[in-house]
DNA sequence: AAAACTCCGCTGACCACATTATCAG
DNA sequence: TTCTGATAATGTGGTCAGCGGAGTT
């Protein structure tokens, strides 16, 4: 089975700060998917195109694959930059060189990490395997499992469909919600009928922003465009120069258990991964998918199948990041 | 027009600790 | 001058609080 689905692989060099990735490179500044002001904007063909500059074609058969949708778009905030980096190299792998992004992420596709689940025709049987979740988990960047999964088991395991926008549904509710303005998880709920229609949506969607008084999210096509070209403009200026003085204490920091990006005492990471699991080392990581019990999956795997909205809320008894995982339903 | 409010983009502080730099003996 | 040990300073990245400008009411 082919997924082309992507992960990272934490011992590639990345060369720029988060503060330069999360907030000065996404389109719009802030986060892609939390705060976008065009949420989605890539995981259209028409998008896909007009920031990569390849023919719409190109861009239409990559942004139709089902599960790397569903993998982008369940991305922590800090990465959608990434997401956007590797969602190019993706294309290029795919499609050969294009000019673009030079983050230079490495990519790890996901064909290789033979995910167990039967989501072909893009349904919604999917059920995590503890080989496939092996896999994935370890090419997650580790701080990306420690403080914003929490310990989420099905973080890369959910529906596509969820990256998919019904306009009609979306439109207005997801951005003007007051306690959402920090942090927003732009997601549909994704009832069982759009997702059984996910595909199709999507193979559409790109014909419709054709028409001018098309709406994803807030913005017409036109404003759209404008926003990419925009943006554009800015990654072009980014600075990817950031020198390493020292690579020993990059590779470190990159190592580094955290609590909330905070570096954390080695001897706390053991103790807070029992209780809040805001960190996990490397051993941990290991036992990520295999230490959950059976009920866990159980569980996760039902709310996964019922297109649930409200499962990952369940994570994270820590007021202070249950905010990052609220779950919208539009 | 002004005030109050909300939203958005962005910046920088914070953390632990291995490594590096500096200094005294 | 060179070596050794002790101490101080540095640098690394993800997250989030909060600021200020822009937009809205």
């Amino acid at each position: 089975m082919s997924t082309n689905a992507y992960a990272f692989d934490s011992s590639f060099p990345r060369h720029s700060t988060t503060s330069d990735m999360a907030s000065s490179d996404t389109p719009g500044g802030g986060d892609l998917f939390f705060s976008d002001p065009f949420p989605f904007l890539f995981f259209n063909p028409t998008d896909v195109a007009a920031v990569h500059q390849i023919p719409n074609e190109t861009a239409s058969s990559c942004s139709l694959d089902p599960f790397s949708s569903s993998f982008f778009s369940f991305s922590p905030p800090s990465t959608h930059l990434e997401n956007l980096s590797l969602y190019q190299q993706h294309l290029e792998t795919e499609f050969g060189n294009f000019s673009g992004l030079d983050d230079g992420f490495k990519v790890v596709k996901s064909e290789e990490l033979q995910t167990g689940g039967d989501y072909s025709n893009g349904n919604q049987n999917f059920v995590p395997q503890n080989n496939a979740s092996e896999n994935v988990h370890k090419s997650i960047q580790r701080s990306y499992s420690s403080s914003c999964f929490d310990g989420k088991p099905g973080f890369l395991l959910q529906p596509h469909h969820d990256t998919l926008i019904d306009s009609s549904n979306f439109h207005g509710q997801a951005m003007n919600s007051p306690e959402n303005s920090q942090v927003r998880r732009v997601c549909s709920t994704g009832d069982l009928q759009n997702m059984e229609s996910s595909t199709q949506t999507n193979q559409r969607e790109g014909s419709f922003l054709e028409e001018a008084n098309f709406k994803v999210g807030r913005y017409s096509a036109e404003e759209r465009k404008e926003k990419i070209s925009k943006y554009r403009a800015k990654r072009s200026q980014r600075n990817f120069n950031k020198t390493i003085k020292y690579a020993c204490r990059k590779t470190l920091a990159d190592n580094r258990p955290r609590i909330r990006g905070r570096f954390a005492r080695n001897d706390e990471t053991g103790e807070n991964s029992k209780g809040s699991c805001s960190t996990r080392n490397e051993e941990e990581d290991e036992f990520w998918f295999e230490g959950m019990h059976e009920e866990q999956e159980q569980m996760m795997t039902w709310r996964m199948m019922s297109g649930g909205g409200e499962y990952m809320n369940s994570y994270g008894s820590d007021p202070l990041h249950q905010h990052q995982f609220q779950y919208r339903s539009f």
